[in-house]
DNA sequence: AATTTGTATTGATTTATATCAATCATTAGG
DNA sequence: CCTAATGATTGATATAAATCAATACAAATT
């Protein structure tokens, strides 16, 4: 079996694409299009049309909606491996978040149409994705309680738990997000956050110079994002 | 064709309903079981198995997740026609909200069983399934903008529009909710909430007298809301 | 009717956090 | 190399909202 597009070694992480037979692997291969996009672009605008699922190859990205006052939240920041399904689809068709590159990016874009016809014809592959909803909206229940309930230096000891466990895989990273954007993270002023994370410096729970950030005592983080 | 249980005048507003076949809605009835709460009952425990969809015939219901130091937050009101299937379902089969009666209910439990072979079978019901979740979604994500960038006047004049509109569908209504369930669906203190009704109350906005509410303005409403 | 219990209300106070304004640092252009 | 522009930082101030404490009210129980 040739593989022209290179799908074989796919390094996008989602268990459904495993369900798929080769007809339908081949739908997906010849409705795809590889993009790169360049730090800043965006990728999908909230409010258009939903023509595509992206598949993130390589490179950061961050996922937000619009708030009120030109603010913005971060839901969640995308890396290698993430698969992103509109809620739009079957609903509205419409893209309820934004998404922009924190890096240089390889993508995958992946037709609705391709994608809605595997979903309908292969009941394991919807299941998969009704289960990458139900995570979805997990997920979320945690961020509001994250947002109502915990103050600022729970809500930020979260954030950047979340970048060192969930994005960058490591204790010490560098990390392409703005200050703004890791306040949006984790619903505070961009002054704010500067504060708390020079608190967190000068308590020596952390050691941050620029964007490169070391969590030296990963489990005080835990507890002050625990009890908020 | 006998009608034993009564689905066929069934009062439940879901799509993915009507896309079953005779055999597939003979599965529900035979797993269905019709059980009435009293005010005040637990229907679903957060933390426990979850082992039905719940299906609310009569009665008002509210679905809420545990915060921290004991405080909660109500994602929605629940009411006669609404369908909760627990994001618990195909991930670790857990729920992840509690669900408790405001008045007395007539429910109609199903067992995930039967609704899985459903879901499994029949694509239609899939995708109903994937739109309600999808919705859900969108709504998550309103309500985290809500939390995160408006004040407490915001929240609480889209709390009050919220009851009007989308729950008890008059502009006049009696609520079996709590000052402290109102508190929990608008993420502020007890205390804070009451004060804000007070302002609202004397600015002639709405009209309370323990728990009936009129709205006098609703643009007012809507217009603090919508700024935050 | 008296007492308890839970909910609702009000007022005083404290705390958390945003906002505003200014300065500093770093990068990008001319 | 200098200047503009953008992002990061710091400090002072204002404000929103929680908390604490007391009281009022209503319903349930004895």
């Amino acid at each position: 079996m040739s593989d022209i597009t290179g799908c074989s070694k796919c390094n996008i992480k989602f268990n459904g694409f495993e369900t798929l037979n080769e007809d339908e692997l081949n739908a997906f291969k010849e409705s795809h299009c590889k993009v790169v996009y360049q730090k800043g672009e965006t990728i999908i605008k909230e409010g258009t049309r939903c023509n595509n699922i992206i598949c993130i190859k390589k490179g950061y990205a961050k996922l937000y909606i619009k708030g009120l006052e030109n603010k913005n939240i971060i839901i969640k920041v995308l890396k290698e491996g993430d698969f992103i399904v509109s809620p739009g689809l079957f609903t509205d068709n419409l893209n309820h978040f934004s998404v922009s590159a924190l890096t240089e990016m390889d993508t995958c874009l992946i037709s609705v149409e391709a994608f809605t016809s595997a979903f309908r014809n292969n009941i394991c592959f919807a299941e998969q994705i009704l289960k990458l909803n139900h995570q979805i909206t997990t997920d979320l229940y945690h961020q509001l309680i994250n947002f109502s309930h915990k103050k600022m230096t729970g809500r930020i000891a979260n954030t950047i738990l979340y970048l060192s466990e969930k994005i960058y895989h490591s204790r010490n990273f560098y990390t392409t997000l703005s200050r703004q954007d890791i306040a949006d993270l984790s619903s505070v002023s961009k002054e704010s956050l500067i504060r708390v994370l020079k608190d967190f410096k000068e308590s020596g729970i952390i050691s941050i110079n620029g964007n490169q950030i070391e969590i030296n005592s990963p489990k005080t983080l835990e507890n002050i994002s625990r009890v908020g």
